[in-house]
DNA sequence: ATTTAAGGTTAGTCTTCACTAACCGTTAGT
DNA sequence: ACTAACGGTTAGTGAAGACTAACCTTAAAT
């Protein structure tokens, strides 16, 4: 499995990433406009992005004197790839455990 | 929006965490067999799943003597669908600003 | 009744990391 | 050329939280 997967969830779990991360969902901003509209200075908004880039969560175009940001969709498939994995193993697991469970009653 | 899952993301974005939450993944188990195959206390690790469950990713249940925690399948669903939906949203928004990019090309 | 093992709680320490301020390079406009 | 706005980088600081150690309760075993 791609270690890569918990590094993203690693790089949403910090408010102000995650808020950065939402921000974009609608479409690619510059850096300014994030920083805009949270409490926070351009210099914390790009430290920001760059963990978020560096773990594939957004991708990055200059535009002259601007670096937009916008989601990499594959980024997030990933992430619902593996909760969704994760997600059946724990049905399946709990199956079990529910089924021993009521062997164990029933003798 | 539920605002629990991004609680659950910041909660899973503790690598610590994040390795007790996969221990559980194949089935039940008792806070000392996670802490034994782990490099941190079992005070650690009740710590680590007392978080867990206040997010709604674990719950537990008694044992006699033990307490047993095990994944909460609907917590994990949860997650899933937030990021499917995230997913879904980011590919509208690329399309759209493909389709905006190729029209300032073209005129 | 004592012992043993389980797990939760608390206080205190220590490390990690989010943030700001200051600086630099780059681009567009005048 | 000069100015202004953009964004990335660095050093330093501060706060959040992960961890251990010590203590407590509870349950089963002898």
């Amino acid at each position: 499995m791609k270690t890569n997967l918990k590094l993203r969830v690693q790089a949403l779990g910090d408010p102000t990433r995650m808020a950065i991360f939402e921000r974009l969902e609608r479409g690619p901003l510059a850096v300014g406009e994030i920083a805009r509209s949270l409490p926070v200075t351009r210099s914390a908004v790009s430290q920001h992005l760059k963990v978020l880039k560096d773990v594939g969560l957004v991708t990055s175009q200059r535009a002259a004197n601007r670096q937009i940001y916008q989601i990499d969709a594959d980024g997030v498939a990933g992430l619902r790839d593996y909760f969704d994995h994760f997600w059946q193993e724990s049905l399946q697991s709990f199956k079990h455990a529910a089924e021993k469970s009521f062997k164990e009653k029933s003798q």
